[in-house]
DNA sequence: CTCGCGATATTCT
DNA sequence: GAATATCGCGAGA
């Protein structure tokens, strides 16, 4: 008996970072038609705010992509980043406050598989997941603690303290001093991280 | 194995 | 017009 528990409001009116180190061994659940799909989340990066040069919100502006970070926390902010690639981002805090987490990687729920090596390729990385999970901008502003199509549960794992390591983020160079902050969790040694 | 680059569309200057 | 919170391929070592 497995348990399952939808993640509701509150979890996501904490803070930023509080909610991305809690995220960590946490589903997405995304239903398509009849299917159910699964994944365990393995890797978050937190962007908070206005004061975070590499978060979109940052210096406080809003534009019509970023616009669902100032939504109160549970939203979906799904975007396209190099033409090609849609990133899935929860939104966290009240309403007004631009803090998002972005998940960067996921363990896909399978019954069977043949090849391990696939299932490893399958959803480690943030474009990947979101091709997995066929999430694209008709999720975007999804509010995930009604959704029906797209939400996140508790299964019951608990992960310690001593399974997440804190790293810098990726793929933010541009954003000087910011790119250092140790904002990126992930489960130790789990082999869906997107790298090491 | 590592490295470099093109794809491709939305956004901001 | 330039930039971008990436991916996958192909060349070379």
């Amino acid at each position: 008996m497995i348990m399952r528990k939808k993640i509701s409001r509150e979890f996501y009116n904490r803070p930023t970072l509080t909610i991305a180190k809690d995220l960590l061994g946490k589903y997405l659940v995304r239903k398509v038609g009849r299917k159910e799909l699964a994944a365990k989340i393995v890797e978050t990066e937190a962007y908070i705010g206005p004061k975070d040069k590499a978060a979109h919100a940052y210096g406080g502006k809003v534009t019509n992509r970023n616009k669902v970070v100032y939504l109160e926390g549970g939203h979906a902010y799904i975007y396209l980043c190099y033409g090609i690639n849609w990133m899935l981002n929860l939104v966290t805090k009240k309403e007004g406050i631009p803090e998002c987490v972005l998940i960067r990687a996921v363990e896909p729920l399978l019954e069977n598989y043949k090849d391990p090596k696939q299932h490893i390729q399958l959803a480690n990385g943030p474009g990947k997941l979101c091709r997995w999970l066929k999430l694209d901008k008709t999720l975007n502003e999804e509010d995930l603690v009604d959704s029906k199509k797209f939400w996140l549960e508790d299964r019951g794992e608990e992960i310690k303290k001593s399974q997440i390591v804190a790293s810098k983020r990726i793929g933010i160079d541009y954003a000087g001093s910011w790119a250092d902050k140790p904002w990126r969790f992930y489960l130790k040694d789990n082999l869906f991280v997107s790298r090491k």
